[in-house]
DNA sequence: CGTAGCTTTGATGTAGGTCAAGAAATGTGG
DNA sequence: CCACATTTCTTGACCTACATCAAAGCTACG
């Protein structure tokens, strides 16, 4: 029963988990429920912020900076677990917002920390998937500081069909995409303007299609070598690291 | 004794450790050497690559692209938990080279899963210091997608002045810098000639001066403001989160 | 079926890049 | 402690990727 919990095969999938710690990530989606666009999650400055597991719908993680400006850090999809920083640090150092209405379990910094206290080994669980979204943030500035503005934005988007991929959303013609093209604009630090003209360039060329909630790849492979994707950083395909068995 | 060790006083700042914990963290440093520059200690697509504690001198993390461009993710420092990510993975996704000769224990995968299952505590100290990482990463997103050539270069600098003055390594005068402005090009994304021209703009409104492997803060207040530096992501001043002490 | 949010396009401006070359530092061997 | 080499730093002239401003055409849904 817990594996159906994409949240729990997700981590599963790094650490292998026994009867008591799947019990345990049950236990944290007891607080599920619907949240509304236009509500944000988590708050950028406030204290004792909650975590959320994300099982419906799409979220994103963002910084706003004194002029105004913002920049979208990650997009958050099913299985995703968020805003763990905001639980570990007194303030939170982000903003949560959700894309489309969303389903998530609410998960206290008590929550948190009393599983962790029980199940010790969920805690590198969740050292593992922190990682992860490091590993994907520590990308998303590579793109933004040294790609061009075209494959900057066909990395992202590459790499969303990646995750979407893995939680059986989408697959190799494309994907259900709901942001807008201002989200991209603040996720890759271009404007939205430029952003259009960059999609009508990469469409034009024969490559995607972002169209009406949609991202089709009319030409897969030629756009992994156009954005320089190359996928090992989000380390999803094969066992888990041998080591682990013996924990 | 082991609160002698930067990184034990830098964990401890967040979890309590007990006896076992710190014998624990010692342990960590048994396999400690002085690597020169030009040789990295992580490297890009390897794997089995190990992490390293950072006891002397400075490093940069990086990753490079296709087209030779490098991205520097972030600068280490005494203290300094490095290639952890190199660690979880089985491939490390960056690389990790010495900017001056260092001092540093050399932690194995094995080292560190041992620590783990031995003392559970410990992966949730080394969670916090990832997701501290983290937050510093983000920020460092936030600022190459946002903010201006000069304030990006400022606020680098100003994060590097928080985060030495933590280990007893400058003041608010200014710092040692061993970094070259061809560092900083690639970590704030931008060429070396035009780094040099924003830091001669900074030099020039009385605010830092940047040279002789020195940064020296004219007018501290005055470059807080205009980097729009907000220190609270680096989370360092105050009691560790309350709900810890429960542990 | 109107109105608010998106998308698309054109004309023009600017931050930061590129190319080139000289001046300081810094390091090395003698 | 000095010559010489190498790495950094600095500046100038010119160029391009992306921003800004402005406005029209979609799409959706209340």
């Amino acid at each position: 029963m817990p594996h159906n919990i994409p949240f729990a095969r997700k981590i599963a999938s790094y650490v292998k988990l026994g009867t008591e710690e799947l019990e345990a990530v049950a236990e944290l989606h007891k607080r599920r429920r619907t949240y509304a666009t236009g509500v944000d999650l988590v708050h950028q400055g406030e204290i004792d912020q909650s975590a959320f597991i994300l099982a419906d719908g799409w979220a994103c993680s963002y910084k706003i900076l004194d002029d105004g400006a913002r920049q979208i850090v990650n997009f958050q999809i099913p299985g995703d677990f968020l805003g763990v920083r905001s639980v570990l640090f007194r303030t939170s150092d982000h903003n949560v917002e959700p894309i489309t209405p969303i389903e998530a379990s609410e998960v206290s910094k008590a929550d948190l920390f009393q599983t962790f206290t029980k199940t010790p080994r969920l805690a590198i669980a969740v050292l593992w998937a922190a990682s992860r979204d490091e590993a994907m943030i520590v990308e998303h500035l590579v793109g933004v500081g040294q790609r061009p503005a075209a494959e900057r934005t066909a990395h992202l988007l590459l790499e969303l069909s990646a995750r979407l991929k893995l939680v059986g959303l989408g697959d190799k013609t494309g994907f259900k995409c709901p942001i807008t093209q201002y989200h991209l604009a603040d996720a890759v630090g271009l404007t939205p303007v430029h952003v259009n003209r960059v999609l009508r360039e990469i469409r034009e060329a024969g490559m995607m299609t972002f169209q009406n909630g949609r991202v089709t790849f009319d030409d897969f492979d030629s756009l992994v070598t156009f954005a320089d994707f190359d996928r090992t950083y989000l380390d999803q395909d094969g066992p888990p690291v041998p080591v682990l068995d013996a924990l």
